[in-house]
DNA sequence: CTGAAAGCGCTTACAG
DNA sequence: CTGAAAGCGCTTACAG
């Protein structure tokens, strides 16, 4: 430990006063250039550390933007992740993580925790239930945040997501049109706006192309890969025998395929699967998953980029921005097979 | 925002004093109860938000604690992370996490910023190359530092981590016991201390056995599933025709597996192959991974009592902690088959 | 170009 | 059981 170094030891040392040294440090014109130089060397042999709970008392700006989700370890957000940090590193942020595992009461307090810390933002994967006045409580504290992957109704700050309805379709028709037409959607929640959306996207789809919406092809639930695996007994037993699988994301995907295969049918020629996110993955998954671009680091680098712009004074960005999906065709679906 | 709402705003609407407000917020036993309610309902329709940067400036403790891992999007760190989160959040601590993506500079930086911040403490799995001056930096100026995963070289902080000779040289006798004698190593380096020692622990397992060790058998590199993937090419045009392969970990092993299936060999039969981790991903692949449990839970659990307990006085957990590995035997290894 | 002084919002002895 | 006052380490007008 020994004694904490501060401005004041600095300046104390070489015989100035805070005021001079605390501009010098930030490079401010107003100290000359020689002054500035025996300062910044005097700090870095004393090894003095800018306290930052300090300066950001005096100036009510932290540099903390925060960033909670679902769950960090999903890839899909992962990769969203991965681009929020690259852009906030860029602009010397520091960012706080968190869980949330779709429990308000834990978002709810990342909330306050960040608002006690004096965070600068927020960039958030709203809790399943999010009430509008949780996100109130961020902007009514001088504390914007940013919506990423999931919408909460009636709630004006920028939002940042794929277009589900519009990808989901993509999938479909492109099964429809291999000539399946026995598809079973599996995975989801109505509980998201994503999972609704998604799941109208499906059954839009099939009825633009009169083929009849069966309810019991849903198989709601499956998020991880681990429960697509566990989803296969259940697909591979459905009366009506379905030929191809839409799934709620990659990871459903991979483990259903994998199911399959353990069940001794053929991913890709048996049964047709597709994913949906086309992570990073999909592409080395055997069979390649057939997937839905959808625009994870867009996702991530569009909405750090709209705080930060929040954060010096533009605010344009409200609202819904949607980024569109594209087809990423590969192995794991092939034309309907003649019976 | 209106304006900030403070604890002398609660103290001057109840007239009374900060000290008490201050005092009543945190049960002090010194305030009278009903006091103590007046005040806490008062807060909460004031909408009251405990400013941390100020209590932390004062008391020079900030509730902080910052944790750097290579990637936190690797399931490995992941896991670890879900453990230390689960242990910090039980004792209300707010963590910062960062990858330094095995940049020294970048881990630096992030220590720099948690000391800035006034961090209690930080949980590193260091990046390769990292001098002991830089954990020197967080210890000289309070910040107690936790290692995980990975050793540096004389420093005396505790550091947890798996046995890892002990753990790969259970894979390799599992492989040599079922009559394997052609083994590759794939993936890993030894330019991390986990390298070096698991390479370390396969020679020792194949020259007890009276196994010639080939150099030419190992494939230095891979540490990701993609990675993996791609390693499969190499692993097979090798002219020893290896008949299994040890895997760094558990993602090299599924993505060689993958590349081993890509080629029309089947994984588990035509190739043992070996991981070491036991993600939970391993027992779904397919086929189920043969691998080695490294107590990713455990290291992340034990990393944060230790540093909690640190915090907290007690400092007889320095030095090295090593959790035992374990085999886990699934299908992706079977009997050499006879030529 | 540099300095003296106030203030950010808490907590903590110290009095009473 | 409650209050007055100092101080944590910065930054920012304001003077000079």
């Amino acid at each position: 430990m020994g004694q904490k170094v501060k401005l004041s030891t600095i300046a104390d040392s070489l015989g100035l006063s805070t005021a001079t040294v605390s501009l010098a440090l930030r490079d401010s014109p107003l100290v000359a250039d020689a002054t500035r130089e025996k300062i910044k060397e005097q700090a870095q042999t004393l090894g003095y550390i800018y306290n930052r709970r300090a300066a950001s008392l005096r100036t009510s700006r932290s540099g903390i933007i925060g960033v909670v989700v679902h769950d960090i370890m999903n890839p899909f957000y992962a990769e969203i992740l991965r681009a929020i940090e690259g852009e906030l590193d860029r602009n010397r942020q520091t960012f706080i993580l968190s869980n949330h595992y779709d429990s308000v009461e834990k978002q709810r307090n990342f909330i306050e925790t960040l608002l006690q810390l004096g965070g600068d933002g927020v960039i958030m994967s709203p809790a399943i239930g999010t009430p509008k006045r949780d996100i109130a409580l961020a902007e009514e504290n001088g504390m914007p945040a940013i919506l990423i992957a999931r919408s909460v109704d009636e709630v004006d700050v920028p939002i940042y997501r794929g277009d589900d309805a519009y990808g989901i379709a993509l999938a479909t028709n492109h099964l429809i049109g291999l000539g399946h037409s026995c598809i079973a959607m599996v995975g989801g929640t109505d509980q998201t706006s994503t999972g609704r959306h998604r799941y109208q996207g499906y059954v839009n789809a099939l009825q633009k192309a009169n083929i009849e919406v069966d309810p019991d092809l849903r198989i709601p639930g499956p998020r991880t890969k681990q429960a697509g695996f566990e989803a296969a007994v259940n697909f591979l037993s459905l009366p009506q025998k379905p030929t191809a699988a839409v799934c709620w994301n990659d990871l459903v995907a991979i483990g259903l395929m994998n199911g399959i295969a353990r069940a001794g049918l053929v991913p890709g020629k048996d049964i047709s699967v597709t994913g949906y996110d086309d992570l990073e993955e999909a592409s080395i998954a055997t069979p390649s998953l057939t997937t839905v671009w959808n625009g994870q680091a867009e996702v991530g680098r569009m909405a750090a980029r709209a705080l930060l712009d929040k954060l010096n004074g533009s605010s344009d960005a409200d609202g819904l921005h949607l980024i569109r999906p594209e087809m990423r065709i590969r192995q794991s679906t092939s034309p309907l097979k003649q019976a």
